[in-house]
DNA sequence: GTCTATAGAGGGATAGAC
DNA sequence: GTCTATCCCTCTATAGAC
């Protein structure tokens, strides 16, 4: 079915899954062409029906390594139980930030599909157990006692994402140039556990 | 859903327009078909055409009316010189938090939008005019010296915004029943001002 | 594995009767 | 103003040559 190549980031199947990613990240499922992803790839439309049947697995793979990459590395940081709450929030702050630095369309991308589609993620997300009941949960439970441990989960998670989701608002609008956002985004890493520190005193 | 008398919300364009929003903010520009929206509306396909012309046409009368929801009621607010600068947090978030809870889907549809397609929205979003210069930045400027007030912009939005815009993660993921989420969406009319003014201080 | 050509369905838009 | 029927282009997917 599939043939190993020497170079697996030049391999056919690899071009696609890249153009895929960023004609869809740019456009969205429905708006995405495959001729638009095929073009990117600089490969035959037909190739692509070949190599991942439909458009639709296609987009199954991408969106399953984009979900990896959002939550994945997540669990183990919030479930580590050497590590203080304070600890946490640095680690995540810096880890969370680097990683959509790299990848700033992600976010809006991941929950644009999640909203026109919410069944095709319901089996894939599984909150509950990583997250709503981690061991950093249960610290600010702890820390704070009449505190709601999802309201400081929502809003930390906001601090960090909320930029790279409204960066396109203020790009559009004119109102800020590539590399102050960068800066301004760099300044959070300092300024964001300040404040989850603050909420939590 | 919306019972109003008899003349302008019953008129067929009226009925139209309030199916586009629905299948618009459902599935997004690309996916939504004038067929689903002639349906929802219970009239006919060539009606849609005969009032608006076009899909694209009908869309872009949708979103300005979206618009006009999110961002049109804060400049007023934000350029108040008779308040202060808690007044202002109080006020904003109570508004905000109403008006999103009334139209719950609407930021993450705006935002998909904008991400789609920047180029239709370059030149209805005033940002600098009517929020960077605003009053309310200048005070926040004038409270706390070391601060970008763009820093506190942006998380005071997504403070308010960002709930909203996970919520399909929560739903999806089964974590969160409707009314729970309710809840805590009408608990954070308390939290955030309160935060706000902490990272104030 | 890679290509060209095309089938076949979907969906925006219009003609024309009433 | 409202309807039915239909045009026609676009897009996904496949057939089949090489």
């Amino acid at each position: 079915m599939k043939e190993v190549k020497a170079d697996i980031n030049s391999s056919t199947e690899e071009k696609f899954k890249e153009a895929a990613r960023i004609v869809f990240t740019k456009k969205g499922y429905a708006a995405a062409k495959t001729r638009d992803i095929a073009e990117e790839a600089g490969l035959n439309l037909a190739l692509l029906n070949y190599y991942f049947r439909s458009k639709e697995k296609l987009f199954e793979i991408v969106m399953a390594e984009n979900l990896q990459k959002l939550f994945a590395f997540l669990a183990p940081i919030l479930n580590d139980t050497s590590t203080t709450l304070d600890q946490k929030v640095d680690n995540i702050t810096e880890k969370y930030i680097d990683m959509l630095s790299a990848n700033p369309n992600l976010p809006l991308f991941v929950l644009s599909e999640i909203r026109t589609n919410p069944e095709r993620f319901a089996k894939t997300i599984q909150l509950d157990s990583y997250v709503m009941k981690s061991h950093f949960m249960q610290q600010i439970a702890g820390k704070k006692k009449g505190m709601n441990p999802v309201q400081f989960l929502i809003s930390f998670m906001g601090m960090l994402i909320f930029p790279f989701i409204i960066r396109p608002v203020f790009q559009t609008s004119g109102a800020f140039k590539e590399e102050a956002f960068a800066q301004l985004i760099e300044d959070r890493k300092k300024l964001v556990p300040h404040w989850m520190k603050l909420i939590l005193e």
